[in-house]
DNA sequence: CGGGCCACTTGATAAATGTCAAGTGTCTGT
DNA sequence: ACAGACACTTGACATTTATCAAGTGGCCCG
């Protein structure tokens, strides 16, 4: 395990303190959860946790980023990435069950670890951190109803197009670039390297253009239309 | 609409108090939920609700059962399948937004619809209920991300190999009926009908024979090799 | 009994996707 | 500057999966 372990500062206090997942709770329970809590810096492409090992750690990624794989019979695929500020594992961490899911760094991060059982004994005695992570956990779940409906609805193609989309309408702009390697990307829709390359020259007479990590989006409407984005896949928020 | 309204009787409400998700809460707070709640008998092939709507009801199976399914752009899939005695579009419900899957009764069936708003009221005051409902999202969110793990990381021949396996589990024999059709098995398992029914010929040489809806694992030992059943993919109840 | 419906199957073919091998370019660290 | 590593690309090919069309067989209903 590497990284340098360090107190929790206050100012870290705060940045978990203002997750919607625990600024509702009371304040005598939040700091028995920060009591068994700590933060590690982490360089990039560590393993934090592996599937199948039991649940020690809510994780908080504070800052950087971290990828959550699932791997079977030799292969691997990218599940989803996580970024600041949010939590990862709570599902296995709430239920005490082992991780179905691996994560390791994308990049050099800063993540709070509270102690799971803390998280179990503090959720039966604070009503307002139970409610929150059922909020929390209704939102997972829809993500991943989503991302399944998108692989099972979608082609490689039109799952790249509309991937796009969603990245333009975050960025707000019809030119950004790729949060992620291509080839974690291809993972991620579901494809492999060489196929992500030839779809991205698909989408081409669709009006998107790349030049490496950039996207630019020359025909909005007709990416669109291809595209055909609808709020109960493509609406992350939603 | 179809189906004949009824008042929720004793026997209903023991039926849905004996649910997990119910089992724990206050007395009066389950009254209150059932005030609302009525009981309707649907003939098979009914539309119970459609994507995009709001979440008005939480429906809880009392018997028969009920496919949820998904639609794009003039496709479909099937997501899953209901069975008594439990609930579905917890998720939606409590967070007052729309339903990402459609539902609609694949038998006669006996549906318990709980008004989403008292689901909503009651949660905020009852903790037990509160901590219950993490209990089952969590359960759906980690049965997500099997499914998501199972559709990316195995091909067709593999998944159908493994859900042949978890019926077998299921069942603990090695001979039985399957429990849907197979047009909605190949549905639910990502492939066209055509395709199952060439799966389950290439099945053939591992052990598994097919007569009809009948199925015959003639050996265990060399399927299991074929499919490598893992838990943290098969295993629903984990 | 007979007709028609429908799920399922089968074969031929097409499309989508994956694999393998080679090549390009970038970046990094010596 | 250079070697090596590695992400990415490209082309040829194999495999997987879907589509289309036709046929089988069961089942319901007149």
């Amino acid at each position: 395990m590497a990284g340098t372990n360090a107190d929790m500062s206050d100012s870290y206090k705060q940045e978990i303190r203002d997750l919607a997942l625990f600024a509702d709770m009371d304040e005598i329970n939040f700091r028995a959860l920060m009591r068994g809590a700590y933060v590690q810096n982490f360089p990039p492409r560590i393993d934090l946790i592996h599937e199948n090992e039991p649940p020690d750690f809510l994780h908080v990624v504070l800052s950087g980023s971290v990828d959550l794989f699932a791997e079977w019979n030799g292969r691997e695929t990218s599940m989803a990435t996580v970024r600041p500020v949010s939590t990862f594992i709570l599902a296995a961490s709430v239920r005490n069950l082992p991780y179905l899911m691996s994560a390791r760094t994308l990049e050099k991060s800063r993540i709070a670890l509270i102690p799971s059982q803390d998280v179990r004994t503090v959720f039966t005695v604070d009503c307002a951190f139970a409610q929150a992570i059922v909020a929390e956990l209704a939102q997972c779940y829809r993500s991943v109803v989503k991302n399944t409906k998108d692989l099972k609805l979608r082609t490689s193609l039109e799952r790249l197009a509309n991937y796009l989309l969603r990245q333009q309408a975050r960025t707000g702009s019809t030119e950004f670039n790729l949060t992620m390697e291509k080839r974690r990307l291809a993972s991620f829709l579901g494809m492999t390297p060489e196929n992500l390359s030839r779809a991205f020259r698909g989408l081409e007479p669709y009006g998107v253009k790349v030049e490496g990590n950039r996207i630019m989006i020359t025909d909005l409407e007709d990416l669109l239309s291809y595209a055909k984005p609808n709020p109960l896949i493509d609406d992350y928020s939603a």
